[in-house]
DNA sequence: GGTGTAATGTGTAGGTATTAACAGGATATT
DNA sequence: AATATCCTGTTAATACCTACACATTACACC
């Protein structure tokens, strides 16, 4: 079992390592890893090995061979047909962002309660009415639903999404849902993440003091 | 010095203590919360005990008067004058979320490079061009900059911000900012926590052979 | 007003996570 | 081919975080 901690860091040197790519970087030490990431270079070595030995001594890590490896430990070797539910501010901004940064979670279906959205395409995908939303997810073998509803119709819309047989739900509103533990479940919750700011904001202010 | 792990859990409180004001509730032990909000009675505990005595014995916590004290501690017992870089799909939705869940972030002030969006209105906030940010930060005394340009613009973004003084930022761009550690910094990394889902699934799916 | 009960506050133990230290293997250089 | 250097993999130590357990206090009820 993989701890929180190692799981919540694995994107982040995802995110390095493609840079690095990008650049054209073949190796890279754990040393230099760290000055770039921040993280000790002695944690990033005990991250790596609990999937297994990447580097080798003497030499470091090949950039392409670590981040092909952290793709396929993240599950991203592969494509996840998504649904997105909610087609407002946050809905629309999430479909385009996907739509911008592909990952291979690729939204073919747009669904929202609002008459005046429905029949409305964006990126070529229709937005359909939400009690359509069952079905689809069954006849298209939905992987992931990505809910930007409000509140409350948050766990409605997730428990529709449960019974279809999804097995990943990407989570906006701001509540903690419900989901049987076979269905994986990632909240961004951008309230908690603004009010961390206003913390970290008011403890800088009290250390001046 | 809080400790991180704290700081994770006090908008989580909050969150919950909000809503069952809402509710009307008046009094809740810690073993109620537990039941609600998942971590245990006794860090529950330990969590508010690092802060103050904020219970009484035989009685419980005050919902009102832990809401409260909780805000403070977040910061939350003021205003924060904000402005928001960027104002694409990701920034139109932040302005209009923020704008409906008012926490204290007001947005006064909107800026983008794009000719076709300046001028325009959002909430009645005029969008400005981006290069009188700076001047606009320091004349009206801005708290925080919300960064919801692409990957290539956000440092430049986040260095004006703060030559102009600001005391947070927020930032939406999937990158690590650089700023000096007067100036508190949060990010909302969305792909690190799509690429967290993604794993979730995998390793669910695997636990199923 | 006395007594039982509920529920906090807190000292302590147990468990995780992070960092440090080093042994050993691979590379490069002469 | 021998040797010095580099850098990993891994064990050990430290620091941190979480959970337990209980003494203590306030409340409520008779």
């Amino acid at each position: 079992m993989i701890s929180n901690a190692i799981i919540r860091r694995l994107p982040r040197y995802r995110r390095y390592l493609g840079q690095l790519q990008r650049q054209g970087v073949q190796k890279i030490s754990s040393n230099e890893l760290s000055a770039l990431i921040g993280f000790t270079a002695s944690q990033i070595r005990q991250d790596f090995n609990t999937f297994d030995n990447f580097g080798q001594q003497g030499y470091g890590y090949s950039v392409d061979y670590l981040y092909s490896e952290i793709n396929k430990i993240l599950g991203l070797d592969r494509e996840y047909k998504t649904v997105l539910v909610g087609v407002g501010n946050m809905g629309q901004a999430i479909t385009n962002y996907n739509y911008y940064y592909k990952v291979g979670f690729n939204i073919i279906g747009l669904f929202d309660s609002n008459p005046k959205l429905i029949g409305n395409t964006i990126n070529d995908v229709v937005i359909k009415d939400v009690s359509e939303l069952e079905d689809f997810v069954k006849e298209n073998g939905i992987d992931v639903g990505i809910i930007c509803v409000g509140r409350n119709n948050a766990q409605e819309v997730a428990d529709m999404l449960v019974n279809a047989g999804v097995s990943g739900i990407w989570n906006f509103a701001p509540i903690d849902l419900e989901v049987p533990d076979t269905v994986a479940l990632e909240s961004v919750h951008l309230s908690d993440s603004l009010h961390t700011l206003a913390f970290k904001i008011k403890t800088n202010e009290e250390s001046k003091k």
